[in-house]
DNA sequence: CGGATTTAATTAACGTTGTTCAAAGAATCT
DNA sequence: AGATTCTTTGAACAACGTTAATTAAATCCG
């Protein structure tokens, strides 16, 4: 025959390296800087090879979404496996969330933007996302069988989910007045959603060494 | 002398005439529509019009999310004069929000873009949006006055325009996954800010013909 | 009325960008 | 070695934001 194709690893192992370029220029530089030409460059390689391994620049920041929410995941997931108690779990999840946001806050833009393809034209992203809202869904169940919040676990989680990140989205664009600390409003939200007192008596008696 | 300068309103009319070609272009074939070139094309002028009359692209995109903020604010502001007991304002007001980002879905997404450019440096916007805010403020307070809601004005309403814009932000990102209609997660989202028996209580009472 | 002058608007151009396509390079089999 | 097939490249195209040089328009003064 002729010359082999790549094996797949090989060619994932391409389309990682373009992926692990964009990321760096993208929080290292902004949004703007991310062009296929400086990928390329970043690689050394002419400015078409991206086009082999991905069909435009859009599906580029699908994959590094995707790996976003991956890693968004993983850090909820730990919090589920300490196996507080699930009002503690919650409260700590919803933190986690939000130190995540804040110390990757480029990533929370990308993960989020309200400029996006339809999902549903990207599976691979869009279980990636249902990954991380399982996780809390989770959560949110474990507390719903114990009684300590009413309603299902899927709209409530939902409900959480959403938010925390409006909190997010508006801190993340400038658009929060009060004050400079977001925990100003972090607190009072999760008061709100999860009730003040129960939270502190759940606290109180569920602290754990590690899990 | 010579030639004289355009009168102060003469250059706001070719401002706003250049905003409403932008709208045009945006709400009818989306953002990347809105060119510097398009926009002068549908005023019948030359593409280096606009940037006699706006600095760059950027502060198009500002004037237009102040139009909007705008828009929003009269909406807010006709909930508020009605005069109904602070709850069902509250109420009402959460759900005319919602109605105003479901008829005007391209224009929320632009008023709520998370890549922005810093709010201090565009007053005009920022003054906008703080009416919006400051109407819901209001509403909150008289909730706070009459007694139905505990906490402060400031930090409650920034915290149901968080939960509500969280929830409209997804909704618009597709990223809801349960069910088509929002509904489904408005009113649990409601709920969780104004209580679900209060609320009720509030509606049967308080029901008037007008304002 | 007619040149001088000042502002407005246009034409033309520059540097970049995303993307495509034909040509060149590399790796295998016969 | 030569043919063949996949990979990579170099060059090109159209479109974009933006700026500079040029032309058109409207006033004032004589």
């Amino acid at each position: 025959m002729a010359r082999p194709r790549l094996t797949a690893e090989a060619a994932d192992g391409v389309r990682a390296d373009i992926c692990a370029a964009a990321a760096r220029l993208y929080e290292r530089d902004g949004y703007d800087a991310v062009t296929m030409r400086a990928i390329a460059a970043a690689m050394d390689r002419s400015q078409a090879l991206p086009y082999r391994y991905f069909k435009n620049k859009e599906h580029i920041f699908v994959a590094l979404r995707a790996m976003c929410f991956d890693r968004l995941t993983t850090t909820m997931e730990a919090v589920l496996a300490r196996g507080d108690p699930p009002l503690v779990t919650l409260h700590t999840m919803a933190h986690s969330f939000i130190t995540f946001a804040e110390a990757n806050p480029a990533e929370y833009r990308l993960m989020f933007a309200l400029r996006q393809p339809p999902p549903a034209e990207y599976p691979e992203l869009h279980a990636a996302r249902q990954r991380a809202l399982a996780t809390l869904q989770t959560a949110y169940q474990q507390a719903v069988d114990q009684g300590l919040i009413s309603g299902d676990a899927l709209t409530g989680s939902h409900v959480v989910w959403a938010a925390m990140h409006g909190l997010l989205t508006l801190h993340l664009a400038g658009q929060l007045t009060i004050g400079r600390r977001l925990d100003e409003l972090v607190a009072p939200m999760l008061d709100t959603l999860f009730g003040p007192r129960r939270m502190a008596a759940a606290k109180a008696a569920g602290r754990r060494p590690q899990g």
